[in-house]
DNA sequence: AGTAAAATTATACCATGGTATAAAAATAAG
DNA sequence: CTTATTTTTATACCATGGTATAATTTTACT
């Protein structure tokens, strides 16, 4: 009996990589065009209509991908840097320099994830799951560190923070912003919004990233 | 000549009142559903190819459609009111004001606004045209009052606001903010922004923006 | 092995935004 | 009024995301 099940189980979930797959391939291949659902049921050899009762829609199969993509955070070792202000924008340049190295793949993503149509009656979440554990835990040094105002509602500002990020990849998918500009805009927002919930101390620290082009 | 170019031109112009207030009605009246480009030409008597020769899109009409609306800066009348960092918050809530008493309606104008794929090949700003001269002058008037610091890039500074309202409009759109939410949703994003570019003087008078609910 | 349930497939379908093209109409200029 | 040009129209078309349905295959259980 759990044999099968892990039999059935393992079919459907290879049925479910293969479609993963085949969206990132493809995607990578052709950018922008060849990512229409056809497509990648054709790539990944299955019915058309398959992707849909695995997934729902395009976008769950995006933002699958996009969990595959995320090595983020073993790559972001946060022992390395001092000052929690500068980690969250450290991690903000690194976020970037992926999309700075696959310009088309990452925008044609994001363009499927901030896509209203096919997100309409979809009352989720727009950012993919960015581990708000992570920006959580980054806040949270940061008030310990005395740089933040421990009197503010954390989850609110890294909700702000969250909204300016997805704020300025809507622009970059639709070509406002130039991808060489996309971390200075970004991180200008980030330090407004910081600075917002600064101590003085921190303040003090954040004052470059306001003032510099 | 010049009678007859006029009647040309007023011809043409009378067809594009038709049908922009053709989208209006049919918005008006079945919110989400109806305002497909067809539906629209079918309602201002007109083919369905004219739409898209007299605008190219439906995002176009839309935009033309708010222009149309948009009674917004004479309602606001700056006198009244004291102090800039609140007739910020003011007119913010005055915005809002509309789209709580139509719901409907501007969740679907939106949501053509926000829309990726009609915008997708169009780099133009997402934000209409919601006077940026407006908010230029409510941010100068409060670095003249000394609430905000005057060593900061103001248009900078209107820029973040701008991306945190179309941030908390898409999320409107998507149904992740309930209406009765959105404004202090936003409110408290432009809070934490402005405290960012504050003074401290500023920074006081924001604080109770920061900490309530 | 045989049977019942679940999932996949093929296929046709819908509505959408947008384009192309040829014909009909409106307009400008003489 | 006649002619040439610009617009609009009607129509057919394309690709898209997504759904519905019946039939077939795969899986689960005895």
């Amino acid at each position: 009996m759990s044999v099968t099940r892990t039999r059935k189980i393992s079919a459907k979930e290879e049925r479910r990589q293969r479609i993963v797959d085949a969206a990132r391939t493809l995607i990578r291949e052709s950018g922008d065009a060849g990512v229409s659902m056809r497509a990648i049921a054709a790539r990944a050899e299955v019915s058309h209509a398959t992707p849909y009762n695995l997934f729902g829609s395009k976008r769950a199969i995006i933002m699958a991908l996009l969990d595959d993509v995320r090595d983020f955070e073993q790559v972001f070792q946060r022992a390395s840097k001092a000052r929690a202000l500068d980690q969250i924008f450290d991690a903000l340049d690194l976020t970037f320099t992926y999309f700075r190295e696959e310009p088309d793949f990452y925008r044609t993503v994001w363009a499927c994830l901030l896509d209203i149509e096919s997100s309409a009656s979809l009352r989720a979440e727009l950012t993919p799951p960015q581990s708000e554990q992570f920006w959580t835990t980054l806040l949270g040094a940061a008030v310990a560190e005395q740089d933040l105002r421990p009197e503010l509602d954390l989850d609110r500002v890294r909700g702000e923070l969250a909204k300016c990020f997805s704020a300025n990849m809507l622009r970059w998918v639709l070509g406002i912003v130039p991808s060489n500009d996309l971390y200075s805009e970004t991180a200008f927002g980030y330090a407004l919004l910081l600075n917002g919930a600064a101590t003085d101390a921190g303040q003090k620290h954040l004052f470059r990233r306001l003032t510099r082009p």
